[in-house]
RNA sequence: GCCCCCGUAGCUCAAUGGACAGAGCACCAGUCUUCUAAACUGUAGGUUGUGCGUUCGAAUCGCACCGGGGGUACCA
């Protein structure tokens, strides 16, 4: 917002330095911190260390500057006053102005205020990547979240987004699964909880699996069977590959998840293992099979030492790996969609594996190679560095946390608000309960392992997700009472409140914020900014009155409270975060 | 050994190279006759792991250490 205003007050300082024997180019706008009044500041110190004819220190010249530059810009419409200070050349907008400028913007633009023009780029997100026959957990939801949340804001930056779930439907894990099935359960249907269901069955399986004599044997022999083309096992295969997907499908339609474009793992193993056999061709892989696996020398191929190493493409007894399968994925995407840039939400464990296939791709003249982005995040652990494994037990499942955040929730709503209905309750219950499962999980840097303990996930107040959301349900619940909520016209021709400038501050950098989210792929930033958004309308909600203010100040106020509505409702759901409208 | 990530208040975390390093939790002291107290105000808490460098200016960039985690030829 103002950057035109910002060049247009560049320009004159530029012009100055030039009549004054000064290097131009030196000075830039930022805002001013704490500000209880709004304004722009530019440092003067890069000026002042570039300035040839400079006396004594930088900051006592860049002082000096900041002075003359004061009385020499003649100040542009809109502005009240300039001051210099320790350096720094302050300029202060006309608030009344100012604030109705930008309340008037948000409150046009509605819910397309901070989304960037479309730029024409075709993005692809892998991400999820369950595999099927498995349960889902709490470590799992930081990777649906993380990159839900990246395609919202990538959308909201201009970019056409295709969301993409690559599913393990195939390995070792699946056979166990369905050779237990076959041996103790078969016949019988998932319930209600097909994710639930599924999921112990898993485990059980599992168990068998290491403890019961005998059972790794038949899992053997099953996958024999199944290596062979087994008819049977095939259309058992898709049946029950199907109830899993349905339970993720409940799991997503809960997270508010949805996917463009669905791979399976079995559709790339065959083709996997044909481009294998050309890389063999080509000279680039080696094969040292039936001792040693298919590989790609990469170090030796790029006269690198340890940064590439060997990649392992194909196992010596000619069975598929996680490489083989990824390499036609790859190109299938770029031939299926015409993408700019394909990037993929996996776990920082695999980086220098991202690393080789994308390195591979382009030893294979794929021009595209380089448009791959491995977006690497840390894990979830528990707390004491435990690592969540379903092998220990000490999983928390999606299931229980969903439930138990639930019927706190509910315990909450019940007590501040008894008045509302039980479907209400219920729905509120639930939206309050997600976000504050959700918002650990996007609310730290991408490379931050985060710790997941039960009192941090239930604790409803602070920095959390019900905060924001209560702060937007204040919002609204003035609004409600208003006479006519929306159709305000901002003046602010009063004077106004440090939290008012404050508010409006920030609601004018919504738009900043978002283009900066997606640029570094990180919807942290945007979470601190919706926490900060939040904190700003509790401050001006407790100072500022605004149904029993009277006149333009109401008029003025009711516009700023529809304005933050707007961009708390925006932030949240970018975030992939619902706002209730009561709480 | 080599590579990557992390290290900021007791704990969990913020902070485009810019003004005095900020929040939350926990602790202590206050605020509901008021648009919903899931809120707000105040007190206290710091050698930004260590050292050297670059810079007018470093939590931020570089180098070297220390501590923790992860990866490193047939798991994904």
């Amino acid at each position: 917002m103002f950057d035109d205003i910002k060049s247009q007050i560049a320009l004159r300082i530029d012009a100055y330095c030039q009549q004054n024997d000064l290097p131009t180019g030196k000075v830039e706008f930022r805002s001013i911190p704490f500000s209880g009044e709004w304004g722009m500041a530019a440092p003067l110190f890069p000026l002042a260390a570039a300035d040839p004819n400079k006396t004594g220190p930088v900051p006592q010249h860049a002082q000096h500057l900041a002075e003359r530059l004061k009385d020499a810009i003649a100040l542009p419409e809109g502005f009240t006053r300039s001051e210099a200070i320790r350096g720094y050349l302050n300029l202060y907008f006309d608030t009344a102005l100012y604030a109705a400028s930008v309340i008037d913007q948000i409150n046009r633009e509605g819910a397309q205020f901070g989304n960037a023009p479309a730029a024409g780029q075709t993005v692809m997100v892998e991400y999820s990547n369950p595999n099927t026959h498995k349960p889902l957990h709490v470590g799992h939801l930081r990777n649906v979240i993380l990159g839900g949340s990246v395609c919202n804001i990538l959308e909201a930056s201009g970019n056409k987004v295709i969301r993409a779930n690559y599913i393990g439907d195939i390995g070792l894990h699946v056979i166990k699964w369905m050779c237990n099935y076959e041996l103790y359960h078969a016949g019988e249907q998932p319930g209600e909880d097909k994710m639930r269901w599924m999921a112990d069955l898993y485990s059980e399986a599992d168990r068998r699996f290491h403890e019961q004599e005998g059972f790794e044997e038949l899992v053997r022999d099953y996958f024999a069977r199944w290596d062979a083309g087994d008819e049977h096992i095939h259309d058992l295969w898709l049946e029950t590959r199907q109830w899993s997907m349905e339970g993720f499908e409940q799991v997503y339609a809960l997270l508010g998840e949805h996917f463009d474009r669905i791979y399976f793992e079995s559709d790339v193993e065959e083709s996997g293992k044909q481009l294998v056999d050309q890389l063999i061709e080509s000279g680039l892989a080696s094969d040292g099979r039936p001792e040693k696996p298919v590989i790609v020398d990469l170090d030796a191929i790029l006269g690198t030492k340890e940064e590439f190493r060997v990649a392992v493409i194909l196992r010596s007894d000619s069975t598929s790996l996680y490489a083989t399968k990824e390499l036609p994925l790859a190109i299938m995407k770029f031939e299926e969609y015409d993408l700019d840039q394909s990037i993929y939400v996996i776990d920082v464990r695999q980086s220098l594996h991202m690393k080789q296939m994308q390195k591979l791709l382009e030893l294979m003249g794929y021009p595209w190679a380089k448009r791959i982005h491995h977006l690497a995040y840390e894990i979830v652990n528990l707390p004491g560095n435990v690592i969540m494994s379903s092998r220990d037990g000490t999983v928390v499942l999606l299931d229980d946390l969903v439930r138990e955040a639930t019927q706190r929730a509910l315990a909450v709503v019940r007590e501040k608000n008894p008045g509302i209905d039980a479907t209400t309750m219920t729905d509120v219950a639930l939206k309050v309960a997600l976000g504050a499962i959700k918002y650990p999980m996007i609310s730290r840097e991408n490379t931050k392992i985060v710790t997941f303990d039960w009192e941090n996930a239930l604790d409803f107040n602070g920095q959390s997700a019900p905060y924001i959301q209560y702060a937007n349900v204040r919002a609204n619940s003035i609004l409600r009472r208003a006479d006519k909520p929306g159709a305000h016209k901002a003046s602010f021709g009063y004077p106004l409140e440090p939290s008012e400038v404050n508010l409006i501050e920030l609601l004018s950098k919504l738009p900043d914020e978002i283009s900066r989210s997606a640029k570094e792929f990180k919807p942290s930033s945007l979470a601190s900014y919706a926490y900060e958004l939040a904190k700003a309308f509790n401050d001006f909600y407790n100072q500022c009155q605004v149904l029993k203010a009277e006149g333009e100040m109401r008029v003025s106020r009711l516009s700023l409270v529809q304005a933050s509505k707007v961009c708390l409702e925006k932030t949240l759901n970018l975030l992939g975060i619902q706002a209730p409208q009561v709480m």
